[in-house]
DNA sequence: TTTAAAATTTAGACTAACCTAAATATTTTT
DNA sequence: AAAAATATTTAGGTTAGTCTAAATTTTAAA
């Protein structure tokens, strides 16, 4: 079966959008809104999803993944992060630069490339975001990293990821002087703004407001 | 100017029947014949191409590149050269297989990701077929290979390059133990039947067909 | 040089993926 | 529980890229 390169941006989007919501189904206008496009496009491309059975779909009651949708999200999501790290490793592109290019080689089609590449990365399980790539089963790591701003003690954490992927949030990252694996040292939370006052590697002194503290994923340093 | 997947594939087979072809122009009957679609397909693509300035078309007369579309091609063709020598060198593809995955990732767009791959790959000047890889101002070194059927004498050679791009034949060549680089010594030539009777690396004879001798390249060894 | 054959274009139709405007369902508010 | 607001779908239209069938132009042959 054909599966088009929009249709494939379709199946990503319901996955993420799934992945994010706190509820089961995907509505019609969370895509639109996803997409920038009119509520109908969605529902003439929904209609046609459900004929190739990649989505369950019923009319008003918003749409979730079947089996082979979510197999299908999956693989693109793996391609999508593998060619993320491709293109930091070895083309040495910025962080914030990674996404738009994977964007597009996500959709090339080959089973071979992708096992190769995989190989030839090393079988990277994390992406330049922190963001886990799942196997060629279909298996992904939960990461335990949380955001910064759940944590309320102070103490020693390691940055694992982002939650926020933009371009303008990355590189407001890498301008204060922030890298995936540094050591976040909190030396004082703020009670009356919330601003966290902290130490990466045991070096230079940061003060994270709550929106970076909400959007960087830690883990507690042992 | 935006311009689509299919748009730039015309415009690749166009180039590529300009330059095999002795004549300038290429006849719309030519280009339906590459593609396996009806003349009349084409004649509403050559309408679009000429809208956009990229050919030059004149009803019943066929159509040249224009300048435009030239740079066009040339950056086509070097994406996907650049891909092929990525697939074989880095992913140890086989020569017969890298021609499907580049036709794909030759459409990515990216200035910075050509440039960066090319760097990567060490600036190679032909691809895994012995075709010259076109710089980024779009400058080709032109071979000075020839088929080996052009030869008429004994002598020594060194395959450079294929003209014929066909799995079969590319596999027919690996089977037989040839690749680029062989030092080919024509030992006879068959007077009846035009047999090349030839010994490969100064090892092993093998006999080689018309058909082999006049679709690969190669250069008199000094 | 007129006729026959081949090549090419035009006309009209189809699908994918979008759109706007109108109709219908669902949810929220009063 | 009726009215208002919001969400969603339907109906009908657009463009890119394809098709078939018919018309036209060019080329080759008699």
């Amino acid at each position: 079966m054909i599966i088009s390169f929009t249709e494939e941006n379709y199946i990503k989007a319901i996955y993420s959008l799934a992945s994010k919501s706190s509820t089961q189904d995907v509505s019609t206008n969370e895509i639109s809104n996803y997409f920038n496009n009119k509520a109908a496009s969605v529902t003439d491309m929904l209609i046609r999803l459900a004929d190739k059975k990649l989505i369950n779909y019923q009319k008003y009651k918003g749409v979730t993944l079947s089996a082979k949708g979510q197999k299908l999200a999956i693989k693109i999501v793996r391609k999508h992060r593998l060619w993320e790290v491709f293109l930091l490793e070895k083309l040495n592109f910025k962080w914030d630069e990674v996404h738009d290019i994977a964007e597009q080689l996500e959709h090339i089609q080959s089973d071979e490339l992708i096992e190769r590449l995989d190989k030839f990365l090393g079988e990277p399980k994390f992406d330049p975001h922190g963001d886990p790539i799942p196997n060629s089963n279909g298996q992904i790591n939960s990461i335990k990293a949380k955001p910064l701003i759940t944590f309320t003690k102070k103490g020693n954490y390691i940055l694992m990821g982002v939650c926020e992927h933009s371009k303008e949030f990355l590189q407001h990252l890498t301008q204060i002087g922030l890298k995936i694996g540094d050591i976040i040292k909190v030396e004082d939370i703020n009670s009356f703004d919330n601003l966290y006052k902290v130490k990466i590697n045991n070096k230079h002194i940061l003060f994270f407001s709550t929106k970076v503290a909400s959007n960087i994923l830690v883990e507690v340093s042992k």
